[in-house]
DNA sequence: GACCATGTTCCTAC
DNA sequence: GGTAGGAACATGGT
């Protein structure tokens, strides 16, 4: 699941936890920690309170407070999703998911990390210096960058339009479903070069981009509805939702891409 | 068993 | 140095 709009829906969901105090923290599975062991990562966040979190790319970052409305500080929980992870508020009740590798506990619920493939996972930031070193990686999130930077930074490089869209350190938050979804709509085929667009088509894309995005975010993902390209994805002879021509699947920067030969031509 | 998967990082070759 | 391709990571679905 997890792009932008996805993580967008994770950070409302760790929201539900704002102002609360971490009771314990019960690492389930210790691979999902990055930088830390289990015992170091509990006990850095047991009895901190929850502050508000925010968003870019693809991160969540949740800091902590050491009263219920106190100011964000360290540490800082930096969650990143995978391809298969998500974050859900439950009931002490709710049954445990296999998959459910961190657990923060709550007087009144808890927020459940959980992730399949273990792919990413968590990172515990100590200080605001861990933080920045990690959003340093980043390029501006989909969301706020400008036309103006958008086309800028994507005309700084020599690759493909797909896979420099997909780069997190050009522009971070688009995946795999949405940078098809975006060059599909703009009608831009995924293996042409970024130097090779107007300015012009730039405008589309960032155009395309924020509104597929806005759409997405409404739901809390990227929809899979028969309008939009990645409703199919999955079927075994999908047509282009627009001009009903057969879809083109492939390879473009190594990861599997759909597109309509004839609306997106090279 | 083979192949595929919404992500990231590391290595090699051109 | 930039770019492309492939492998690795870990797990499950078809």
């Amino acid at each position: 699941m997890p792009e932008l709009p996805d993580v967008e829906g994770f950070r409302r969901v760790a929201e539900e936890a704002v102002k609360r105090q971490v009771r314990a923290v019960h690492v389930h599975d210790a691979q999902v920690l990055r930088d830390s062991s289990a015992e170091e990562f509990a006990d850095a966040l047991r009895r901190r309170y929850v502050a508000e979190p925010s968003r870019h790319g693809k991160w969540l970052m949740v800091p902590t407070a050491s009263s219920a409305g106190g100011s964000p500080a360290a540490p800082w929980v930096l969650l990143h999703f995978g391809m298969t992870g998500s974050l859900r508020w439950c009931e002490h009740d709710a049954e445990l998911h296999p998959h459910d590798r961190v657990v923060f506990d709550f007087a009144d619920g808890e927020l459940r990390y959980r992730d399949m493939r273990k792919l990413t996972g968590l990172h515990l930031a100590r200080e605001q210096d861990e933080v920045d070193r990690q959003l340093d990686e980043l390029g501006p999130d989909a969301l706020e960058v400008g036309r103006d930077e958008f086309t800028e930074r994507l005309t700084r490089t020599r690759r493909r339009i797909k896979p420099a869209l997909m780069d997190q350190s050009i522009i971070a938050g688009l995946g795999n479903l949405c940078a098809d979804e975006i060059l599909w709509r703009s009608r831009i085929n995924p293996a042409r070069a970024a130097t090779d667009l107007t300015s012009g088509e730039f405008g589309r894309v960032h155009g395309d981009m924020r509104s597929m995005l806005r759409q997405a975010i409404r739901v809390g993902r990227v929809p899979d509805r028969a309008s939009w390209l990645t409703g199919h994805r999955d079927e075994p002879d999908p047509h282009c939702p627009r001009c009903s021509t057969a879809l083109s699947r492939g390879r473009v920067g190594g990861r599997s891409t759909l597109w309509c030969p004839h609306c997106q031509p090279e």
